[in-house]
DNA sequence: GTTGCGGTTCGATTGACGTCGAACATTCCG
DNA sequence: CGGAATGTTCGACGTCAATCGAACCGCAAC
């Protein structure tokens, strides 16, 4: 069963993305970073690490492990394995197909671009 | 000093509004439910216990008075004292000058259209 | 007034969540 | 091979959040 590399993590099916799921997912000051971080880094993808020193936050790898997790298990991210490493990418057109206009109103906060305030 | 009658209690000013609190109170189910229904109603705004009704939850009133409390605070409704009742209303305005497109894009889930599944 | 309706506040409980460190598994590299 | 790098898993801990019932407050209506 050629169970397309990919899917050794578990990624949610489009038709199954949970709209509260990933309002919780972003809800998170520490993810809604990281989801940035990975939305400026765009396709090839980023590892955790890369992702972790790009959004500027101080968490313990397991932290950062549990978000990503969270980010992925509710149909945000994308998790590629690659070597030992892990690239990150947004799953934009299947948040697009499911919830139109949702990534997009999330990542235009004018607030965040200079990484400013709470 | 005539602090607008309406401010009895408080509302969080535009510029105030943090993109993680207003995800935070859309992320939990039932509030979401009560977002929809005040949504909705529209323009005059409906009263506390009709919005339960419409959004067809059960809960009990102290914990549905916690909900609205999360919503104001967040500043995704405005809450208007009305003889014994308080009148509640989307800051849509409000919402989509601060986060253009979020609030669209929350109310225009299709799943929740016919107050369907989790 | 006194009763009832609409909501808030309080205190307590319960479960979920974010965080960490330590141990482990894989892969890369010298 | 052996060691460093990259992440995950596993408890454990503390905090926050959702929920409830009971008591309370204001207004309305009788």
């Amino acid at each position: 069963m050629l169970a397309s590399m990919s899917d050794v993590v578990f990624h949610p099916p489009v038709e199954e993305l949970v709209l509260t799921k990933v309002l919780a997912a972003f809800a998170e000051p520490a993810r809604l970073a990281i989801v940035r971080a990975i939305a400026r880094a765009g396709e090839p993808g980023v590892s955790c690490t890369q992702v972790q020193q790009d959004a500027g936050i101080e968490i313990g790898k397991s932290t950062m492990s549990h978000h990503q997790r969270v980010l992925r298990e509710s149909g945000v991210t994308r998790t590629r394995i690659e070597g030992s490493r892990r690239m990150l990418t947004l799953r934009r057109t299947d948040l697009d197909r499911r919830f139109p206009g949702l990534l997009d109103a999330v990542l235009a906060d004018s607030d965040a671009v200079t990484g400013a305030r709470a």
